[in-house]
DNA sequence: AATTGTGAAACACTTCACAGCC
DNA sequence: GGCTGTGAAGTGTTTCACAATT
């Protein structure tokens, strides 16, 4: 396939298209142009037909995408055809949250399971998510076919929790602390920094000082 | 100032580096240099010392750089000396555990009201943040000092409350929704799409077919 | 000896401009 | 005529390599 070598740049937009796309097809649409997906993205159009480029010719000259083909497309290409089982590590405020959020809405990736070292949350569950005693958390995700995890735990532990997620073959982890966290060049990481967004936002501000009134 | 252009990549990094700085502080070091700073973020030393120098001339050659001054410096840059107060749109799963969250700790940043339609949240509070009818957000942002918002609400309405926020003076906003929001241009906006990257990151774990194992 | 600060090179990403096709 | 796909140019970012400084 030209799956070769996707630029990371154009791999972060995909999910936007993806989601494009299907509220394009919910909505009857039948075709859609690059300028159309341009308006409704903020992304330019050149560079929306330069991504889709990396994928082959998926549009048409002089009429543009099929709205249904590009969807399939995507939803293959992003693997939403079948479940991706996701844990949760460390259910405080922003744990929770995730818990309650529903990634599930234009994805096929589902929070199975949650673990926190809380006695009062051991036992219980949110949404249907069980959640465990951090201790245990080797136990459940051996074989258990899960290569997610979202970290959602203090700063301190982060790190030593990153090592035993790898010793159970964890792939792909979306960490919520503020820590740089040390892995293996096969396990990808993906950081938000709450905080971070927040004070970097802050500080674009002040650099344009106020152009209006 | 020298504080001329500083470019994006860079502004984005800088609460990461101030961070660090606190840390340093408060365990009592009286130097680092980019190395060190390197090793504790994953962010190559060339690129700090890159950062650094569109500031001016921080450090000292053989050396390196000063913590309490650093420190300092980075906490005036990042106006981090004064409050900057914030509104939270939106308290719904994500909106609630963002005014759980302690924005506060490493950063001057305080959310000190809320909003939201819910007849059962208004007139409570959260955290000490009281919420009240989005409705009337007008009146409570009028002259409040309020130049931040969060926006934590559903995707079909925030096109239209950007708008309301931006006729009241909300020079910056972070915003969760998964939408393009279309803004004057010297209104501030980062995106925070969690779905995205949770989806994103799931592609590019499939793009690197497992190694290990 | 250690470490910064920075020209220059390399790389990544976006945008321009337009040929080619429907 | 409308719209894609892409070479080439432009812009932004990172990294190399090393002279300068303490």
């Amino acid at each position: 396939m030209e799956n070769a070598k996707i630029p990371p740049a154009t791999g972060r937009r995909l999910p936007i298209y993806y989601r494009f796309m299907q509220n394009a097809y919910e909505s009857g649409k039948l075709r859609v142009s690059s300028a159309d997906l341009s308006s409704a993205t903020g992304i330019d159009s050149t560079t929306i037909r330069r991504d889709f480029s990396y994928f082959g010719a998926l549009g048409k000259k002089g009429y543009g995408y099929d709205v249904q083909n590009l969807l399939l497309f995507f939803r293959k290409k992003l693997d939403d055809e079948k479940l991706t089982k996701v844990a949760l590590l460390g259910v405080g405020n922003l744990g929770t949250a995730l818990l309650n959020y529903n990634f599930n809405k234009n994805n096929n990736t589902r929070i199975d399971i949650a673990f926190d070292i809380d006695p009062e949350k051991i036992g219980k569950n949110i949404c249907g998510v069980p959640i465990f005693n951090l201790n245990e958390m080797e136990w459940h995700l051996k074989n258990s076919g899960i290569e997610v995890a979202i970290l959602t735990v203090p700063s301190k532990v982060a790190q030593e929790i990153v090592e035993r997620l790898v010793a159970v073959n964890i792939q792909a982890i979306l960490n919520f602390a503020p820590e740089h966290l040390k892995v293996p060049n096969n396990i990808r990481v993906h950081n938000i920094d709450l905080a971070a967004e927040l004070q970097s936002l802050v500080f674009f501000m002040k650099q344009y000082p106020m152009e209006n009134d």
